[in-house]
DNA sequence: GGCATTAATTATCTTTTGTTAATTTTTTTG
DNA sequence: CAAAAAAATTAACAAAAGATAATTAATGCC
């Protein structure tokens, strides 16, 4: 039976898809939910499935040999998530995924995702804006470590992500900026003594 | 006239393009060649081109308010080259791309190049799978400013990218590693030091 | 091949970050 | 609400990076 919920999701997001493609996807996919705190894909397994969340947040991490470990990317509502290395490499994913929140993702197996959008030119142009936006994302994130100061970086990340720089703890912003969270205290201070004057 | 090396040059990249394709693939685009120096996009402009490296390599940088520049990317040889601030944004490019050597590139207007693309089903996985190649090296890149120390980071690009490190000066490698140049002469210098033992 | 230019290294000093550990603050939870 | 746990801040010191300038090395060019 269809969820009417599941139904208007995809219509949302893919504009020209017929009954019979929504019913395909929502055949196929299924809603998944996370405590805060419960993992969602384990470092070293293959998870092939590919993730919107629609509620809450989860970081990626990667764990170092001295057991610190150091978040690499943040997801949250309204975006996809997926273990990259599964996806694009074929390999075990270095990272763990984590809910920082109660989270409810809508997920589907990559390899089925993937037959259906190739047999739906009509799909197309939505993959291609997806994939153009990560990549745009990502080139700026690239950009702000090249050409900005680790306290421009974390005001350049309070100014555009202030609500979701409120929802993580600094440490787990550290780490995502380059830099530990002690560096990050006094980034913080700096700004703050700058600021009353 | 169809130029045969152009032709060969679209069958290489587009699997299952027939000749109409390929004619109007050609008739489009056209091969374009710098001098080593030169300016290829100049910032502030607007570039609506998507041009093949043939051969040669060209720098990205951004010019800083106190004149220094610095390397956003390199593209070289069998990648693809475009003003992402023109492309992704639609705004004029804040960066210039310069020819480090002499390079021959194909040049084809980017929103003709779209059309195409657009109507021909049968190329939309090759341009799927080069935005996921691109998406693939910005987010290792990113990784790489997250994980690794500067050193490492050096390390890294000598031991994955030896020749093209050799080809550029290293005050542009620097900067393109989130840097000084003076930073990197004294990374250098303790790699060749812990190197002799 | 020698001169001019550019790149790389070195030196000196300042600033920032990393590391480790202690302390304070905040959040969670029984 | 109080105790426990987690997060953030602070302190002290070491290591690395930035800035600026001088020097040396390498490259380009008539």
């Amino acid at each position: 039976m269809l969820n009417a919920e599941e139904v208007s999701f995809y219509l949302s997001i893919f504009k020209g898809l017929d009954s019979k493609d929504i019913y395909e996807l929502v055949k196929m996919s299924h809603t998944r939910r996370l405590a805060a705190g419960e993992v969602y894909i384990k470092n070293g397994s293959s998870y092939q499935k590919l993730a919107y969340i629609k509620k809450g947040l989860i970081r990626a991490y990667h764990l170092q040999e001295n057991g610190d470990d150091i978040t690499i990317l943040l997801r949250w509502e309204n975006q996809l998530i997926a273990s990259h290395d599964n996806i694009i490499y074929g390999k075990p994913s270095r990272f763990t995924y984590q809910a920082m929140e109660d989270t409810v993702l809508i997920e589907i197996d990559y390899q089925k995702a993937q037959a259906i959008l190739d047999n739906n030119p009509k799909l197309s142009s939505t993959r291609h804006t997806f994939l153009l936006n990560m990549l745009a994302e990502s080139m700026s994130r690239v950009e702000s470590f090249v050409l900005l100061t680790p306290e421009e970086r974390y005001q350049q990340l309070v100014n555009e992500k202030a609500d979701i720089v409120n929802r993580v703890p600094d440490k787990y912003i550290a780490t995502l900026l380059g830099i530990t969270p002690v560096s990050l205290s006094r980034i913080r201070k700096r700004i703050a003594l700058s600021g009353r004057h």
